[in-house]
DNA sequence: GTTTCTGTATTAGTGTTGTCATACAGTATG
DNA sequence: CATACTGTATGACAACACTAATACAGAAAC
């Protein structure tokens, strides 16, 4: 797991790069429910960023209940699969939306026409399967 | 029009409220193309804010192609977007469109979901105004 | 050409965000 | 209890976003 880790200066946050990461790998079965993860520190050491950062990180997974942090004994995936991962699923998916709404505003985009657009795309992909 | 502006500190910062509101007022064809917005003075006056906060708002609205700026001579909702301006306006829908296909499938979320959401995050503020 | 209208530019204050260095406190193991 | 691990807390910093006060410059009308 720890090895996966990357970062990159995209000008998207750090901790929002790690926070990602760890979903993925969560929501991709690498990181079992109940399963410890990298301590803090393993992941500020091995990326050469703060401690914080981290924590910064771990404390918005474990706000949606992705992971369990027992403080001074690790962090762990939330073993409760069922209704903690359909909150966090529903907060990353609000997210999706709002930033995919900020970013059609900015581009003079109408939001409804993405969400159409994407619509679209995904019933043309149904008929060709 | 400047009668139908409304600022209300709802965190929501100004010059993107103002940017909203003249978006509906083009879009719902209250401002139709080629005529003249109120004065960035004006703005800054009725609802007491600061000239440049009205100036914000409008750089956003021009940059993005909705306005017109003619210095010392006022701003103007542009005229109907040229054809090329059309297509090159649909590569951009489409672009993001596929973006936040992409950016759903990595987070482990269902696209259709996140066109969902957006309609009801946008529906939802149409209520509210 | 003076006045009065337009948008433009400069500068500053305030708050928030992201990151970091550093010190702290609880748990486990011997 | 000593040690080596956990996560926690505090304070500082730079960068940025937002808003504002104020002064500037071009166009139009008289």
């Amino acid at each position: 797991m720890l090895d996966n880790l990357r970062i990159e200066p995209s000008g998207v946050p750090i901790y929002v790069q790690i926070r990602d990461q760890m979903l993925r790998a969560i929501g991709a079965g690498v990181l079992k429910p109940g399963e410890r993860l990298p301590t803090m520190r393993q992941v500020a050491v091995a990326l050469k960023i703060d401690l914080n950062t981290v924590r910064h990180a771990y404390d918005v997974l474990a706000r949606t209940g992705a992971i369990a942090i027992r403080p001074a004994r690790g962090t762990f995936v939330a073993d409760a699969p069922a209704p903690e991962d359909l909150s966090a699923r529903a907060d990353r998916l609000d997210d999706l939306a709002h930033r995919t709404i900020a970013s059609a505003r900015a581009n003079g985009l109408e939001p409804l026409a993405v969400a159409r657009r994407i619509i679209a795309i995904e019933d043309q992909k149904d008929g060709s399967q």
